[in-house]
DNA sequence: GTTCTAGAAC
DNA sequence: GTTCTAGAAC
């Protein structure tokens, strides 16, 4: 990256986007009766007694249940037609009645037999859809390839706010240690073992999974090279709020290791050097860091201005994610990593969330969001 | 992560 | 009465 200067006018063009990236979720035989049934997103799919699920049970209707998958809400939408009970989730349905169907919970379609759960996956192209998760060497059987240039673009939209340097897309991505991302030869992306997807005891929703969805769009990239893209946080804290996120599948800090060591050293690098080139260098400080508990998956290193002017800023707890030791400064994760292979949190960390609201330039306490953010003022230049 | 909103705080 | 926040829902 040493002397690029991505923003300015001689960067490369930007080369038509990849196909946007879709999702896709699948009913899946617990028993294995048969291959798993797509579930089209906002559409009714009638699952009973048929061919197609090999179920010729007569206590289950040709129409047992209606499910309609909600891909924005991640589960799906059970209802009951047949007379008898459907289960879900620990509770008998009674006919037409409505339960949610969430990813690691089961449908029994009739009389507490015949189980299915759903599964929720992501692809960029209509063909990803149409067929059940692949492994990695289905989908990429010749995977060494690596992406190798840099292609920077400026976009400025936002003088203020933000450099908007989208990179060129390239049309084969790289594939991961873990195969959780993969791409085939006819520039299709796939998430593939989703390690902390649907079905996880940790899964929080598809909500969580959006910076995985963010980082592949070539009009969020800011930067990219062949271990890391940049993005800008959605919803900015500070006048400069950027995410270095590796390719690598990491889901987060807990699952880092001494080998992730370089990783962590270019991302921070690669932060440094926005900071760098950051117009407003001068007269903004910037924080490079991780939040201890994050809440979206894949891992992600915070550069932030520390200004904290921002309409996004509006809670307790994101002042104290950025402004207490919830905010893990990367030196100190790679110093970490390097001396004890791991990144340790403390006990309790998230606590430090509800601290009183303190002013991180003069200390001073400061009782609700609207009056730090009038006491922060004083301190912008 | 955000949005929404009931109810606490003022 | 309005402002603000915490927690649920997504």
């Amino acid at each position: 990256m040493s002397g690029v200067r991505p923003w300015q006018s001689n960067a490369s063009p930007v080369s038509p986007a990849a196909g946007s990236i879709m999702r896709v979720c699948w009913l899946v035989s617990k028993d294995g009766r048969h291959q798993p049934i797509r579930l089209a997103h906002a559409v009714c799919v009638m699952i009973g007694r048929s061919p197609e699920t090999k179920i010729t049970d007569k206590k289950c209707s040709r129409h047992q249940v209606q499910l309609k998958a909600d891909y924005n809400k991640g589960y799906v939408l059970v209802k009951q037609l047949g007379i008898n009970p459907s289960y879900v989730n620990s509770e008998d349905l009674r006919r037409d009645q409505e339960v949610k169907l969430k990813p690691g919970q089961d449908l029994y379609v009739v009389n507490r037999l015949y189980p299915y759960t759903i599964r929720f996956e992501e692809g960029t192209s209509d063909r990803d859809t149409l067929s059940p998760k692949r492994t990695h060497e289905e989908i990429c059987p010749n995977s060494s390839s690596k992406m190798s240039n840099k292609h920077l673009k400026t976009e400025d939209s936002n003088p203020r706010q933000y450099h908007t340097f989208n990179s060129k897309s390239e049309e084969k991505k790289e594939k991961t240690k873990d195969g959780h991302l993969a791409e085939n030869s006819s520039n299709s992306v796939t998430l593939v073992n989703s390690s902390d997807a649907s079905g996880q005891k940790d899964f929080k929703g598809m909500w969580s999974q959006g910076l995985k969805v963010s980082m592949q769009d070539p009009k969020m990239q800011v930067y990219k090279d062949d271990k890391v893209v940049v993005i800008k946080d959605k919803y900015p804290k500070a006048r400069f709020h950027w995410l270095v996120l590796p390719w690598e599948s990491l889901s987060n800090l807990k699952v880092v290791r001494r080998d992730h060591l370089t990783l962590l050293q270019h991302m921070h690098q690669v932060g440094q050097k926005l900071v760098q080139e950051c117009l407003d260098t001068d007269t903004l400080k910037f924080r490079l860091g991780y939040h201890a508990i994050p809440s979206m998956s894949h891992i992600h290193l915070h550069v932030i201005s520390q200004d904290f002017d921002s309409p996004c800023l509006k809670t307790k707890k994101h002042w104290n994610s950025f402004n207490t030791d919830y905010f893990l400064e990367s030196e100190d994760v790679m110093k970490m990593v390097e001396q004890n292979g791991k990144v340790t949190v403390k006990d309790g960390i998230a606590e430090l969330l509800k601290l009183p609201l303190m002013c991180h330039v003069c200390q001073q306490q400061q009782s609700t969001i609207p009056q730090l953010k009038q006491h922060l003022k004083k301190h912008l230049s």
